[in-house]
DNA sequence: TCATAATTTAGAATAATTCTAAACTGTTGA
DNA sequence: TCAACAGTTTAGAATTATTCTAAATTATGA
């Protein structure tokens, strides 16, 4: 493969150096081991912008662009990136997990139709008189999904 | 077995006409062939007061009870039910389907830790400044869920 | 470079749910 | 009352999403 005169790095590399210096960066801040695959997946899924995946939708996406990593390691890479704070997971399916990579407070449009997620900002849908939970219980986090369908 | 004279019931046929009477109503109201099975499951599913299942807890139940279904029937039945609007079905668990037989509006407390759902009537929590949504997309419900943990 | 612990992976296992095709039952019309 | 037919139930197989297992691979620090 070409390189650099000098510099010890493909040119791909050197092209995909901030993105992936950025990947690199998200994962050791949060105490991961940048391991190949994680790197792959980081650098798809913060690529550009927010994002909505399952496991087997990532999965899908990443073999398409010639990557090799294995469903089951897909799985645990989105269940380490949430408990890492830089995923959220939203419930919106009986059936499947979908994963977002804005983590910021926000809510969600649901196109139960097509399966797709479209955010919402933080600041717009206003929640008020939440009750207090029953004894012993604290609220963890108010979820609203709005489910839309084709009109 | 015992028959009360001159009525062609059951002393325990007797006592059950009012509920089977109304599960019966209940069933014949939305145009579901009252079979056995049918019935069995909407006495228990209505008789005392809001309720939360899922297929298998209901089966659990039933079966518990003495009553032979088949957990596949629970779950044809369950969303038969839903569909004909006698329970409404509750999103909070990526791995499983809880059913309510509540069906007005209202929300949840969901205790994740348990998979325990606790209903909010529907007049408590006020959800405003839900968005429009995008182009040819028309709202079909708003669900809020509360999750809590125990503290 | 090596040893070690963390990670990945193929494939088996599990859990929830749906499907299939055969047996059964509620309803209807004679 | 009863036969016939459509609707329903069911056991068990199949499917789907996900997790587990144990062996192979890899990142890291000395």
């Amino acid at each position: 493969m070409a390189r650099e005169p000098g510099t010890g790095f493909t040119r791909q590399a050197a092209k995909d150096a901030p993105r992936h210096g950025a990947a690199l960066a998200r994962l050791k801040g949060c105490g991961l081991r940048p391991t190949r695959q994680r790197l792959d997946l980081a650098r798809l899924l913060f690529r550009d912008g927010d994002r909505h995946v399952t496991a087997e939708s990532l999965h899908d996406e990443v073999s398409r662009v010639g990557i090799k990593v294995s469903l089951a390691t897909v799985y645990n890479t989105l269940h380490q990136f949430t408990e890492a704070g830089l995923l959220r997971q939203v419930v919106v399916d009986a059936g499947r997990s979908y994963f977002d990579t804005n983590v910021d407070d926000h809510q969600h449009f649901f196109l139960e139709e097509d399966g797709v997620l479209i955010d919402i900002p933080g600041e717009t849908i206003e929640v008020s008189n939440v009750p207090v939970p029953p004894e012993g219980l604290a609220v963890d986090r108010v979820d609203v999904v709005v489910r839309v369908k084709r009109s």
